[in-house]
DNA sequence: CTGAATTGTTGCCTGTTGCAACAAATCAGC
DNA sequence: GCTGATTTGTTGCAACAGGCAACAATTCAG
């Protein structure tokens, strides 16, 4: 309700505000000094000085007793700063996938790295909301111990969803839900009161795909997951864009021409089902496995090629259509189905060359390999995000 | 260079950014009383009386002497409130565009409303950089007397370019323009130091449609500028989103598949050489204005319907691709044909449902009928904008 | 060993907001 | 018309943040 560019700042936000800037700065740099700090954040020396004091004293920030191995630090005149640098394990956030067959949880820390994962194999559309939240929730809490609960400052959960701004589910046909109000459910199931957020799949799995490559924090990202369907999720400056509707990025069904020159949606030309049925076609083979054609392509196999080849084609076509809209500098293709595109990287090339005046930047395409948590990670980094910007509140 | 998220905030910073958004806040609602204000920003009364009691001083508030006659006050218990709102002339914006065929200047007091405006023919082609800008800035401060330049507070310049983050212009093939440093040429030629922006013309467009209607602000909205060729924009809560080259919502050469099935790009399907083209073949008429052709469909005229439905199922097109990436609220058409709009609008939609699953949530569309100085107009929001935003700096 | 350079600390200062109390101004009800 | 309730604006004071300048500590270069 209240917009926050119209929203005033007092004295204690400030304060809040400056921390959580250090905390940012110490997570990006790895380690830092006073001073460093203080040019980088455009403070004092002093300020800097009390600002690390605070996050000392609340365990956040510690003193780093050895250097690092790797950077000998080059000799320069001075007294030597002292290093500070994040306590990974002061706070900890969980996040939980709620897929169609199976649930997946992931717990990071203060530095945003993976510490404990979880899958379980899920019966999606068959469990009531509640349960299948409560079941998923239990499994993230069950391997933290009672001690350590304290400690958790935040949990996200990722669904196959259509969702609005506030996390609430429009419909989830996958999981055959309608109108839930997700975040009251998931605070109901919570041990303690702790910071919620609801995202969809293909959102979480983009946000998460950022936190792992440090150069995709800045400019504009588009991220597409590869499976059955093909989901989108798209960071600016490394901040999610959700859209109007939640859905920005969600280029499943977007129409492109077919080999054929029919207009097709895209997850019917490049998706996993219609891509092993294209190469069922042309092998012969009855049932095959996506490690069997992806051997095929490799082994120049003419069906598997030319299966591949359209499969190109049909992708280079979607990244020129979305280029056009939102104008990327990176792309960054996720899902069962990305190994597949460093077999045809050329090809997919040389059709985007072909599409565009030569004028036109494009995209530098890249793949990121999911170990199968994707989603769940990218849902508990929402929380770490969060926990670093000026937000730090209590709970919701 | 410095990135913004990771920049403290000083005690006078502090206050900048609280008076700018005392400042943002009448500006969107009009007229406040300092309480209201307190409410509004989340400040305490006393706060709030400070800030004022400073804008008052520099002359950019005042008291509202009589009450506003539109709404006669409910009567509520209690001390009535003292209304302030922006001294209009207290400063001032200027915007130029330089276009192919001609200049535009407009003038927006502190209120972003336009108070005054130019055009003048231009042979953009055949002038160098310099002389051009000269010209244009020339046209803009003639009608700026020498004692009011000191109210000006800022010139936006919007070129038929392409631009990088700093407006360092790339190509300009329509006005011959390569590798210009545009932002240095413009401070060159002010007359006194001031803040300077310079924007691709159809993302001013954008900014400035966004500024004159109110419920753009909030969400996502597409603009589009359909001439010749067809340009767009993208503004997310009010913010102009560039992407990462400044082509953000350039749709222009998106590939749609034309009548005939075959894929055309976008512009040669609805731009309006094209159109006007085959209203002339299905026609018979040799150089038809547009204002022919526009009255045709109004008379139901057949060759000029088969024209407008094709143009209808282009448009469709264009924008349910363009949904599926960036998932719009609002889509916006300006330019001199976005008058065929109201006239196909129930074709237009047709197509797009047609076309979308039912689920999918569609953008309201809507015209906006720019005085051909649009794109001045927004140059000169721009700076409106970046005045009411924290950076209130000296000049640039 | 000396000088230059850099860091961290320490008082002190400025400036901003928050708080509480109070006077001023209005409405509702008797 | 008067009283009480309510809201507003003002005012002094307190709390707190960051800036500044000076100083000691520590290191390197010559």
């Amino acid at each position: 309700m209240s917009d926050p560019a119209l929203t005033a700042i007092s004295p204690s936000r400030l304060r809040q505000s400056n921390e959580a800037a250090v905390l940012r700065a110490l997570h990006r740099f790895g380690r830092l000094s006073r001073a460093e700090l203080a040019r980088k954040l455009r403070l004092n020396r002093s300020s800097s000085g009390h600002i690390i004091a605070a996050l000392l004293a609340s365990g956040l920030v510690r003193e780093t007793a050895e250097e690092r191995p790797g950077r000998p630090a080059p000799p320069r005149a001075g007294r030597p700063g002292i290093m500070f640098e994040l306590v990974p394990d002061a706070v900890f956030f969980l996040g939980v996938e709620i897929g169609v067959e199976h649930i997946a949880t992931a717990e990071i820390d203060l530095e945003a790295r993976l510490v404990a994962h979880q899958v379980e194999p899920f019966a999606g559309a068959a469990v009531a909301p509640e349960a299948a939240i409560g079941q998923a929730l239990g499994l993230a809490f069950r391997a933290v111990g009672a001690e350590r609960l304290g400690r958790c400052e935040g949990v996200g959960v990722s669904l196959p969803a259509q969702l609005d701004p506030g996390g609430f589910v429009r419909v989830a046909p996958l999981l055959r839900w309608r109108e839930v109000d997700t975040p009251a459910l998931v605070r109901r199931a919570l041990p303690v009161p702790l910071p919620v957020v609801v995202e969809n799949d293909a959102n979480s799995f983009a946000i998460g795909a950022t936190y792992g490559r440090r150069q995709a924090r800045a400019g504009v990202t588009l991220f597409l997951v590869l499976e059955t369907g093909v989901g989108g999720g798209i960071v600016i400056d490394g901040v999610l864009f959700r859209g109007a509707h939640g859905l920005a990025g969600e280029i499943g069904h977007m129409a492109v021409p077919g080999p054929d020159g029919t207009m097709r949606n895209l997850e019917e030309l490049i998706g996993l089902e219609s891509v092993l049925a294209a190469f069922a076609a042309r092998s012969g083979v009855a049932a095959p496995r996506l490690e069997d054609f992806l051997a095929d392509v490799r082994d120049r196999e003419p069906g598997a090629v030319a299966v591949a080849e359209d499969w190109a084609r049909g992708l280079a076509h979607a990244l020129v259509q979305t280029a056009r809209v939102i104008d990327p500098d990176h792309v960054v293709l996720g899902g069962s189905l990305a190994p597949l595109y460093p077999l045809v990287a050329a090809r997919v090339s040389a059709h985007v060359r072909a599409m565009q005046e030569p004028s036109f930047p494009l995209p530098a395409v890249s793949t990121h390999d999911a170990p199968g948590i994707g989603a769940a990670f990218g849902a508990a980094c929402m929380l770490h995000q969060r926990y670093l910007s000026l937000e730090r509140q209590p709970a919701v």
